[in-house]
DNA sequence: ATGGCTTCATAGTGAAGA
């Protein structure tokens, strides 16, 4: 089983790059993130016509993830239990027997906003949420932009990063908290080439300069993590005409 | 340099991302 993660930075003008995705790379999985979509716009006839079926959850402007999938998703759910955010960054849905969980955890803008306030406190309610759901779904897979680069080999410069944003010790806490529970970052699994990353700034020729940092992750339960084969990240799309500012994450697990 | 680039909503600029 191929599972994959894209922060496509709005699904209307990457509709294409995600087709592409799909027939290249033919995933089982495609989570999305950012796909500033309202659901009366989201591209069903595309998606579908490539052999995908899914489930999402949009707005305007801003966040909507997606889960796109080969067979029809059971048991859908959107957002976190018991936590009424009308910002559109979580959907889950099982598909062959795996529960996946796409989000797009909040920016944070910078350390010590509102913000920042609101991505410590929504990632504390997605913790205690997946508590619960890893005891439901012992086979889980949490795909998706986390905005946190957990460790100094994920920043290419860890000086220039300490104490910013996405890099700062609450949020990297609040990552070792998801492992905690038990989670296993896939991408840490194998050998990995260095200076990998996922995201690169578009301004100041970001990617050129390989000014990146590793933010999307896949998260994998025990039980699916002992299976894990591959993980790798698609960097080649990033230097597409057009490019989102994110690469995808890939992993496959042996079912 | 609180800038740099891209997208969206909107009709000239402003918010937000990371």
């Amino acid at each position: 089983m191929k599972i994959a993660t894209w922060n496509v930075n709005s699904l209307k003008v990457r509709l294409a790059q995600v087709l592409e995705i799909l027939a290249a790379q033919n995933p089982d999985v495609l989570c999305l993130q950012e796909t500033k979509t309202e659901d009366a716009n989201f591209p069903l006839t595309d998606i579908t016509a490539a052999g995908y079926e899914s489930v999402f959850c949009g707005q305007r402007t801003y966040n909507g993830v997606a889960i796109l999938c080969r067979g029809k998703p059971e048991d859908a759910c959107i957002g976190i239990r018991d936590f009424d955010d009308p910002q559109k960054r979580v959907i889950a849905g099982t598909v062959s027997g795996v529960r996946v969980i796409c989000v797009y955890v909040p920016n944070g803008e910078s350390v010590g906003s509102e913000k920042y306030k609101y991505k410590l406190d929504w990632l504390a309610r997605l913790n205690a949420w997946l508590k619960q759901e890893l005891i439901k779904y012992p086979k889980l897979a949490l795909l998706g932009d986390y905005n946190i680069a957990p460790e100094d080999r994920d920043v290419h410069d860890p000086k220039v990063w300490e104490g910013k944003v996405l890099f700062s010790e609450p949020e990297k806490a609040a990552f070792k908290d998801l492992i905690a529970l038990g989670f296993v970052d896939s991408f840490r699994l194998f050998d990995q080439p260095a200076k990998s990353y996922s995201w690169w700034d578009y301004r100041m020729n970001g990617f050129k300069r390989d000014l990146g940092l590793r933010i999307d992750h896949i998260l994998l339960s025990a039980e699916l993590a002992k299976r894990c084969k591959t993980c790798s990240i698609d960097r080649p799309m990033r230097s597409k005409e057009r490019p989102s500012d994110h690469a995808p994450v890939i992993a496959e697990i042996e079912m």
